[in-house]
DNA sequence: GCCGTTTGTGAAACCGATTGCGTCAATTTT
DNA sequence: AAAATTGACGCAATCGGTTTCACAAACGGC
């Protein structure tokens, strides 16, 4: 039995009576083609069923109309939704994209960029990125396309869409000194992420505003975390009154937490959350959080990608901050 | 300014001094080739910052590496949770996974699998697919290493995992009847879904066994389609007393919605979802479910295929039934 | 009726790797 | 000491496309 083999163009072409790169054209619609030819070929590639290999293309091209995707947690609908906003815009223009999901792992983000820059993707997009400040100016060196999304890129070389964190910190603690709170907490997602810095630093400057001290403990951005983190606030004599986290996924563990220790939210203590994920409008009392826009975020990281890809050499790096509201409900 | 490439194979032979067949020897530690050499080569290409080039490689050797994943909705958690086992398996195997957000378009997934199978992916993982068994069979034909994930694949001629839908419905519909209810409502996730149909099925063969009388509608495994099913059921005289969801997303939007028209989850009406997604845990009451493990199937999904891929030719179908389990909580 | 375009096509080089085969020297066999 | 084996390496073909270049025929303008 003969081993199934997928029809090249060469095929084809012996198939219709032409030479390979005749064929080649007629099927990409861009050099001078007779239209019987151009038909007789399309015909025969649709009858056979032709595929045309895209590594030969990229290979020749010296394009793969792939995009590498680097996000912390696929899990995570935070990036999840970023995901599809990227994906989104991916697709529409033709290309496809290859994820890796790094959990948070700074050697894994290593490995598998390196894994995806094997598969010659055209540019990347890393978000939620723990990649060392260092490890990125090494790559704007060597000339790799990419863009950051959710971290600031000012300064770094690269294109970037974020969001303002530092106003999103700021929003949130400002609401809730205007509620009326003094001793409150901020919950940081890992000391070192630049999501959290931000955050943290609108928090102190709110504070800082009004001379109220500040109360700092870090999660990981887990619902774990943030339920841990609920015995932490409960069992403390001297227990703040309200908590800013970093997070809505640790917000949410914090809340159910607490519901444990028969902390009344947010009556004895308010909570805040950040992200605006669609889980925290089902959860009783529904997340006051910030919303962050993060379909568009990945929508306008893609966009700004493939952009400088077409654009070719002009590759002005352009940062995109965009805006983040505050939502209020029930927690807080 | 010269333009910056990036150093081939060649390039590296060159500056060892050695032929690009011995380098390329040297690199894949496969064939005899003194220490020497292998040495220098090894240190060219850190100096270099060499990076083979997968697409050419994959020419060459005609495997890609690449795995391509269909799902029908990254923002589902449900799938979120599949394509993260997919993912980790096939990074521990050293594969890129590529992926396509459908959108649960038959259209789409045509067009995307199409894509894909031009970038010359070694493979296909479909997940929650909408493809006409006639289109399958065709790939079948073309002998297209497909595994379908969350579908019946018996009988198609391909590997697959999925689980026993049919006794979720049943196990769900069992404990409802068991709990004295007796006008028990399916609300199905679109009339062709495979996973309805099968849920469906149990939750027909669990009432027909009491001999007690169907009662269906559906919608389209949204929060927003349980949301409105809520009008529905909450204006209708002769009301059921409780409702069989084929998925926890629609579940959950139907005791959103419920909770607008006062109707009290479970005392009026007892709701039962499907999936155990995390959000289950969070609304009030707590989500009664049947847990379908979402994590392994895409897990042993990807293994299935990557199997499958590298025995070659003996590629006898196999198919994994995994089994569910009902998690009884407070909304039913 | 001659020259300069334009249009349509094929041959061959190329993209960057892998690999079968052949060469040559060093080593082992008899 | 001649023959056979082995180890280390280079040449060239190959994977499946795209593209440059050359060439022929057709065409319009003078």
């Amino acid at each position: 039995m003969m081993k199934h083999r997928r029809p090249t163009l060469r095929d084809l072409a012996k198939t219709v009576g032409v030479s390979a790169s005749t064929a080649s054209r007629a099927l990409n619609n861009n050099s001078a083609i007779s239209e019987e030819i151009r038909k007789k070929v399309f015909k025969a590639a649709k009858e056979a069923h032709y595929i045309p290999n895209s590594l030969a293309r990229s290979l020749a091209l010296k394009r793969s109309h792939l995009i590498g995707l680097l996000v912390p947690s696929i899990a995570n609908p935070f990036f999840a939704e970023i995901l599809r906003g990227a994906h989104d815009v991916a697709q529409q223009k033709g290309y496809v994209v290859a994820l890796c999901d790094t959990q948070r792992s700074r050697e894994r983000e290593e490995l598998f960029s390196q894994r995806l820059l094997q598969s010659q993707v055209d540019g990347f997009i890393v978000t939620g990125s723990v990649m060392l400040e260092e490890r990125i100016r090494e790559w704007r060196q060597r000339n790799i396309p990419l863009v950051l999304a959710g971290r600031r890129s000012a300064g770094l070389g690269f294109s970037g869409v974020s969001v303002d964190d530092v106003s999103a910190g700021y929003q949130a603690t400002q609401y809730l000194i205007s509620k009326g709170y003094e001793k409150i907490q901020f919950l940081g997602g890992g000391p070192d992420s630049p999501a959290t810095k931000d955050r943290q630093r609108g928090y102190l400057d709110a504070l800082e505003s009004r001379g109220l001290a500040p109360l700092i403990s870090f999660g990981d951005y887990s619902m774990e975390s943030g339920f841990k983190e609920a015995a932490q606030i409960a069992e403390v004599a001297d227990r703040p009154d309200a908590v800013f986290a970093a997070n809505d996924l640790m917000a949410i563990g914090l809340i159910m937490g607490l519901a444990g220790f028969r902390v009344k939210v947010p009556s004895d203590l308010a909570v805040i959350g950040c992200d605006d994920i669609p889980m925290g409008m089902l959860i009783r009392p529904a997340l006051t959080s910030v919303q962050i826009p993060m379909y568009e975020i990945g929508a306008r990281a893609m966009g700004l990608l493939l952009n400088s890809l077409d654009n070719g050499e002009t590759v002005r790096s352009e940062s995109i901050l965009l805006d983040c509201q505050l939502v209020i409900r029930d927690s807080a």
